[in-house]
DNA sequence: CATATTTAATTTGTGTCATGAAAAAAATAT
DNA sequence: ATATTTTTTTCATGACACAAATTAAATATG
């Protein structure tokens, strides 16, 4: 027994984290919970300090008269979060509160692009080390690191398969973090972490299923269904990028042919560019972009085709899913390569065609610091299974 | 409240479904519900018929001393359940009990391929009252139907957006059935429904997620996450059929080009072989196949494309779900037109890397009533659902 | 300014339910 | 015949959700 309690001090404290901030009343309405129970349970949360009331502000939605409404929100000081995504060349960390807002941003390069595991565990923790000195913080008041990197990963167990930044394959990187850092570490794939982002932070609050697609030099992809992030058996599905749509086609840098990344990814546009000569810069894809911009036809052409090969993935996701929305999330510039509205336009004409609404798609540009948000944002979640999880431990 | 009870009765009836036969203890330790909630649980199911004791039989895992375990099943009498399929020109039908032992079976033609609705409403109702008067039955004792045809479907509604078999889009099928029926029908899609027949009968038993690809006239999925079929938001995900496996390649029967099933239906089979000419057979893949069977390369070669883009197909399915199983499921005849040795290498050799075990692919032959079948479990399954939540509420 | 009214939150009592422990049941072993 | 073993049932307990009643805290009203 005793779940039943657990599950309800979920549903209210992800009501209060869902409405920032909001009255035992909407509570009870929000989740279906009587007034009564809502009563119980934000009691307790209050006095494990996970949330706290919030007195003098009038709460909104209350009424002339009568008692006014006492609003309650997440606790911000309750713990602190930390988000790190390992990239090419360096190491991006956000510090958050625990209702998700930045304390602290934090960038710092690595040295080798490719490292031994236990020497990739002294970077973050280092990393981390730096990143909360910088900001006069205690590493040891941080409750939960969530960590982003590229490659293969099953993220229930920590275990990395393969990652361009790790020379071993087949790593468990939790356990070798576990030896230098004092806080829980949650490992994850980049694409997964982008959709943490887009749940917490981004264009899919408050949808519990939805698609989001990554491009940057890959394709990758996040799922999220019931709102939780779909993984697979082995944790490593979602990849988008190596879908293949030629047989035999363009070599990708996995080393098969026809990966939707071969022909997307930027490596693939400047291969291209490099081959036909003629003065194309092949070194940039911004520069490229340029001269697809200023008019030059074999630029165009190059776009062009990526575009439609990015739009049949798209319509294999779409005719697969049957998602309600999907979201193109990178930053602004991967994204303005491709034409959107022509993207679209291809989509809506390949996809399953059916008398009811298209899937949305919605394109959302980020910054630098996503990647390293929605780690955090990931954190944020597991520390609070952790803590809640806690709580019924302790009341039994 | 009161649900927790429901979900209770729902995993006692499932542990002995699935068991076949089960003593009371045994569900306690299957289900990690107490012995004594179990006996409660099961004097419910018991007294509202929907299981039984097996008295005399001595219950397998007895031991020699001590008080004999009494086994429980499902009471296969209870009640009597229907699955339909509708086929170009053939209506399919069987009438199961409850614990899914084929009561009956019963074919006849449709006159036309595509109707009126009320007309097929009318084909189904006169079908099914034919198969029950041809056993004794009566039309009045099914408790529920299940019914499977081919379209875009939404099973949630009983909606249907477009089927070759009707003449309208945009059906409430549900409706026009109920007009004529006096008992609830569930519609679903066809090849949904093959993964229910999976998932009951055959490859799926005991899996909790697992893909389901057909092949037939065209290439079908169905998706099992959680024991249960994915949808989408609209009801028509998992299309697999019409997923791109080439810019701008061949034409489907959809109207759109590069459609997997435009290269592995059987449809494009004989037209390539009708484009080649040189005497092959365009009018029946078997004929085509004992060609290339034979040796002959042009036949031959239009095989190992397809199988290629099968194979294609495939990889993309595995990239993305990353299942622990795959089910290649259909009749004899369909299958063994692609190799299946090679096309499993070219899948294992097009799969993204990883050390870890691939995705178990099993092939499955099925005889002609599997649709029929998968149809009758959907029903079970529904009317099961119906039958415990009406004791939830007499409880009450 | 006292009192009514209104709305929110808490308290209280009740009923449901799962469960552990004890008892009963039904067999075999001694 | 009695002990032992194993399954099933009964019983008492405790957790819990909830409806109803109560309390709290504000505004409206005369």
């Amino acid at each position: 027994m005793q779940d039943q309690r657990e599950s309800g001090r979920h549903q209210v404290f992800e009501a209060i984290r869902n409405a920032n901030q909001i009255a035992r009343i909407d509570i009870a309405k929000a989740t279906s919970i009587s007034p009564a129970s809502v009563t119980a349970i934000t009691s307790e949360l209050l006095s494990a300090g996970l949330i706290k009331e919030l007195h003098p502000e009038p709460s909104p939605g209350s009424a002339k008269r009568g008692r006014p409404r006492v609003a309650l929100t997440v606790c911000d000081n309750a713990f602190l979060i930390a988000g790190m995504k390992i990239a090419d060349r360096q190491l991006s960390i956000v510090l958050l509160d625990f209702v998700g807002e930045t304390v602290f941003e934090f960038t710092q390069p690595i040295p080798e692009r490719r490292m031994a595991t236990d020497e990739l565990a002294k970077i973050v923790r280092d990393g981390l080390h730096a990143a909360c000195a910088a900001c006069e913080r205690n590493m040891h008041d941080v409750a939960g690191l969530g960590l982003g990197m590229a490659g293969l990963i099953d993220a229930e167990r920590n275990y990395i398969y393969w990652s361009p930044s790790l020379e071993a394959r087949n790593v468990e990187f939790g356990a070798a973090l576990a030896k230098v850092l004092p806080m829980p570490v949650f490992v994850d794939n980049d694409a997964n972490l982008v959709a943490k982002a887009e749940q917490h932070f981004g264009e899919g609050r408050g949808e519990t299923d939805f698609i989001v697609i990554t491009i940057e030099q890959g394709v990758g992809m996040g799922i999220v269904i019931g709102n939780k992030i779909y993984r697979g058996e082995r944790g490593c599905g979602a990849e988008l990028g190596h879908t293949k749509v030629q047989l035999e086609g363009a070599m990708c840098r996995c080393g098969q042919r026809g990966c939707l990344e071969a022909y997307v990814g930027d490596y693939a546009l400047l291969r291209e560019a490099s081959v036909h000569g003629q003065g194309l810069p092949h070194d940039s894809v911004a520069a490229l972009y340029a001269h697809a911009k200023a008019g030059d036809a074999t630029a165009r052409s190059i776009f062009e085709r990526a575009g439609r090969m990015l739009a049949m993935g798209l319509v294999n996701v779409i005719n697969i899913f049957d998602p309600k929305l999907v979201i193109l999330s990178g930053e602004q510039a991967s994204l303005d390569f491709f034409d959107g509205d022509r993207l679209l336009e291809w989509v809506k004409s390949s996809v399953v065609q059916v008398d009811a609404p298209l899937p949305e798609i919605r394109v959302h540009h980020w910054g630098d610091l996503m990647w390293a948000k929605g780690a955090a944002a990931y954190a944020i979640e597991a520390v609070t299974r952790l803590k809640i999880k806690e709580l019924s431990r302790d009341a039994a």
